[in-house]
DNA sequence: CTGAAAGCGCTTACAG
DNA sequence: CTGAAAGCGCTTACAG
């Protein structure tokens, strides 16, 4: 094939000088609108297009946001958490609105890639989205401070100020859940999920949760609480020792709903029926919540609104105007786990 | 902070010419082994990292892949097939696997996207993933033949041999589909999804579909095939039509999991069993059908094997090798829908 | 083994 | 309103 055009080939087209070219092209009002206009045409005769690495070599930026994925090494090789899935749609999305393009990849919190994309200029800013273990994060986002990196993270609050994080409100979502549980009557709330500093999404989760029981003049305690990561098998293995445990419950509010669906499983097999004996609660609303059996009542978290948000805040940051921590509301889906 | 590092400043450092610089990053042989070695210590210290708009524009590659998943915009727009997003894994993994980068975009079918990564420089190459109107697609396709774009697409062969695609071998997954649901008895077929060439991968599943029965000496109507794209609510809406037609059914095999789960639904309103009535069995196995109720059997895709081949396959056409399209073995997972 | 130099394709002050 | 020129930060023939 012919190589590919070049503002040199519109120009000596067009009759004028590259540089014009290059001005039309940009549409800058300088450039005679007649010119313009032929020069516009030319352009998509040659299917021409700016060539990128050019223009950002240029101007030093490059219409690029980076997204990380960080994955739970713990977790299989091809899952990734549906909830991120659904993240990525939303951030993807807001990305490609703002005419920015979206650099997607999936990172082993080991890994080195700390300010990676923006050092090499491949993207102005990164968006880290991750549930791994937050204590060993800390140490590559001091990093990434120090360089001046420009990212935003998605999650809770952060100790370190400097650093921008945007999440789910997730107190308030543990507390809606367990108000719900109570107005279906139950009494004695199970909690399924970390509540340690190593997962502070959990943890606040956990602390809306107790905050909801304590307003209601219930009996809380910390006994029927246990941990478990986001999956399916660790609700599971969580419940059975629940189920050992002795506490008596008659209701469970999961820290996400693949939590929760291993949770029913067990149950189940214990000869527990959901809701009648127990009632669920998950978190997240993922697609399978509502296939669930019975269909997962869950704390929905505005995915849409959260990418939009991520990326206004990291390019507002990129741009240099102020921009601060943002706790976006969550919301109930009510479905038949929780009520009769 | 101070701007960036350039190799100008490592090469000012180390006291030695930027082409030296440049030649011992990129781990040339004809450098000395010792300034090499001083090299690559400066380099760290400054935090350098090579700047991609420079290298990517005198080398004219940019290292990057961009992947383009269009959605049908009969869809919600919150909703990506789970099926796209467990090959999206899959290929940012292989990717990264190849040191390549992964730029990635939702594009509307009817959007100007034609070879715009490519042409602009952004990307070497693109990956094409969608199950939108096969048809529709055909002029974007010659289109970007025209313009010499790399790309690979997902999905059924094509016409057009130019045309570079990987798939699932489908009529494969049909016909292990169908015979399953033999094996287990059952006489008469439904089928649920298009069978028409505007989405050929449905078509192949139906060709598989028939052969298998016809095979094993079963009556074979076409009057049991109902259009249904891949949602929930399609699936729903055709196993209605199905059920008000009169025609007699013992089986359903839905050409995708959202068609299965869609046809439960339906059949349990109406008051029928699975599988003791209707033995069904979808088509994807998306993280959804192992928590349906009942657990839906399935042909699984092999994501990663698929993930793995499409970048590969894409990096041989880049590079010039010789490349032909390749058809994927699929597997059944049979769970409790179909086997009582 | 190393350096000086050209050039990838743009954008944008500067001069007119 | 337009053009000539510099320069973004690299890579790589060319010459030594």
């Amino acid at each position: 094939m012919a190589s590919k055009a070049t503002s040199i080939d519109i120009a000596y087209r067009a009759g004028v000088s590259q540089s014009t070219v290059s001005r039309a092209l940009r549409n800058s009002p300088l450039v005679n609108l007649e010119t313009r206009q032929k020069i516009h045409e030319i352009a998509k005769e040659l299917n021409y297009k700016v060539d990128k690495n050019a223009s950002n070599l240029r101007t030093q930026n490059s219409l690029t946001l980076a997204l990380l994925l960080c994955e739970d090494p713990t977790n299989d090789d091809s899952l990734i958490n549906p909830f991120f899935l659904s993240m990525l749609g939303s951030i993807t999305r807001a990305t490609a609105q703002q005419g920015y393009d979206l650099l997607v990849s999936f990172q082993q919190l080991s890994s080195d890639w700390h300010g990676d994309y923006e050092d090499s200029n491949k993207a102005d800013g990164i968006i880290l989205l991750g549930y791994g273990d937050y204590l060993d994060y800390e140490s590559k986002l001091e990093k990434l401070l120090l360089q001046n990196t420009h990212f935003v993270i998605w999650g809770a609050e952060h100790n370190n100020n400097a650093v921008l994080s945007i999440g789910c409100d997730n107190v308030q979502g543990g507390m809606i859940a367990t108000e719900h549980l109570i107005e279906q009557g139950r009494k004695e709330f199970a909690f399924l999920g970390g509540a340690s500093s190593h997962c502070p999404e959990f943890r606040d989760r956990y602390l809306g949760h107790s905050k909801a029981i304590k307003q209601a003049g219930l009996p809380h305690s910390k006994k029927r609480q246990f941990s478990a990561i986001s999956t399916e098998e660790s609700g599971f293995d969580a419940t059975k020792q629940l189920l050992v445990s002795g506490q008596s419950f008659d209701a469970i509010f999961a820290a996400s709903d693949l939590i929760a669906i291993g949770a029913i499983r067990a149950l189940n097999e214990r000869g527990l029926r959901v809701p009648e004996d127990i009632a669920v609660v998950g978190y997240d609303d993922i697609p399978v919540a509502s296939f669930a059996n019975p269909p997962l009542t869950t704390v929905k978290q505005n995915t849409q609104l959260a990418g939009e948000i991520l990326v206004e805040s990291l390019l507002k940051l990129i741009k240099g105007e102020e921009v601060s921590g943002q706790l976006i509301p969550t919301s109930l889906v009510i479905r038949g786990s929780s009520s009769i």
